[in-house]
Order: C-alpha cells, then sequence, then structure tokens
DNA sequence: TTCTGCTATTCAGTGTTGCTATCTACCGGT
DNA sequence: ACCGGTAGATAGCAACACTGAATAGCAGAA
C-alpha cells in the first residue's frame, strides 16, 4: 500500500470500521475480511484490534464476547448510541473536507486545460 | 477545529498545499491565508511552515527568497515537476479512498431509511 | 526613542494514529 | 505430534498536525 494512503487512513479509517459496524455487528478478524473486501486490501490485523481496543475504551461499541467453533472466542462488537453520533459527526467532517478536495481538484483540471487550449 | 478534522487531515492537508501551490506560487504566510479562504479557518501557522519544509526536502518544490516590503523575506515556493508527480498520485489515492467511503456511507443511509419504512 | 502591531519564519515538545513484527491460543486434519 | 487456518494482543516505530513560544523586520503611535 503507498504511503499516501497509510496517512490519508488516519482519521479515516476510525470511521470506516464504525461504518462497517453500522450495517451490522462483527468481530475483530471479520472486519478485517470485510475491509479487504471493501478493497482495502492491505490493512494490517494489528491495525484494526489496535483500533477496536481504542473505540472500545471510548465506549463507542458494545463488545461480547461468543465462543467460537474454530480458534478462540471472538469478540464482537456492536456499535451503541454514543458511537452512532461519532460516526454522524464523521460524514459531516468529511464532507466537508470532500468538498473542498474536490473543490481544489476541479479548479486545477480547469487551469491545466485553459493551459492547453 | 474538531479532533476528527485533524486527524483527518493527515496525510491530505500536504496535498491541498500542493494543490494551493498548482494554481500559483506562494510563500507561507499566504499559504496560510489561501487556506483560511478555502475554509480550512482554523489550521495553524506553525503546522503550515512545519509542512512546507517537509516537502522542500522531499524536493516536490523550488524555494525562491523574496525580500518583502513588510518583515522578513519571504520564502516563495513553487511546485516542480516531482511535485507534480505526487500530487497526481495524491489525487489517485484521494479519489480511490473517496470513493469507497462514499460507496459505505450510501450503503448505510439506504439501510436506515429502509427500517424507517 | 520606545512601544505596539503586523508581517513572516522557525522550533521544541506533545498526542494520535497506522504499520511491522511477534506472540499467544484454539481447533481440525494429516 | 505437527501444521495451517482462525482469532486476538502487544511493543516499538515513524509520520503528521497541534500548541506555544521565540525570532526578526518594518511602520506608525505614544
Amino acid at each position: 500500500m503507498g504511503k499516501q494512503t497509510t496517512e490519508m487512513l488516519k482519521g479515516t479509517l476510525e470511521g470506516i470500521v464504525l461504518a462497517i459496524l453500522a450495517v451490522s455487528p462483527a468481530y475483530g478478524y471479520e472486519i478485517t475480511a470485510r475491509l479487504r473486501e471493501e478493497g482495502f486490501s492491505d490493512i494490517a490485523e494489528g491495525t484494526v484490534y489496535a483500533l477496536l481496543v481504542r473505540i472500545e475504551q471510548r465506549g463507542l461499541v458494545d463488545v461480547e464476547k461468543v465462543p467460537s467453533e474454530k480458534g478462540p472466542p471472538r469478540k464482537v462488537y456492536t456499535i451503541n448510541a454514543q458511537g452512532g453520533a461519532y460516526l454522524e459527526e464523521f460524514w459531516g467532517t468529511w464532507s466537508f473536507l470532500a468538498e473542498r478536495i474536490e473543490q481544489l481538484h476541479q479548479r486545477i483540471e480547469q487551469r491545466t486545460n485553459e493551459e492547453g487550449e
């Protein structure tokens, strides 16, 4: 994965994971798998587990231990009210940023085209 | 500024500044001002200067000292070929991320609406 | 002159975050 | 008994944005 991607994920990965949990509860290993399905192919497992610990400590998710047929018990994470509020805020922040950047992008594309004419 | 915004800026602010420089060369103080105009109202000056040092050391910009009528000489930054390439990559990375997140967002909005019906 | 205010840059220290690498642990099949 | 897949935890590292303060030059007011 590019270094740019890594840095850009900072601050967004948390929201992405919460968004995934908003679709349906999941445990760490599963979340990693879903991330890969979503196209985030190279997110390290360690990263996800560390992130889950963080959002649990902040009280954004509820946790339940569920025995697994295969391997050790799973920690299933469910987004709660506080997490929902945080996610709402996340979308707001994201939209703000995305709009400004999109504007900049378009302004430059325009400039580049004008130069070419 | 919200903590979410701060974290989200990581990895994007660099691209944003390069994008601003792609529109036209500028010096630090001016860049801060432009950022505020663009809507990034609370970015600290110290942050911008530190970032400029970084991109200069990576050779993404050319620097020229220009005397100022007011205050100390200005360091005018111009984006160069390498910086242009980096910026191209930035747009790619950004588009990738923005698409995935937008997808997730829409999936959740949809789900929420279905629930309400 | 001295002080204040604006322009302009620099720097040390801090906190958050994602990555790497490694470790533990449980289970089924060979 | 061993290995591969499932599942989770952790220590150390690097990158980045923020805070707060210091430095520096010049103009006009007190």
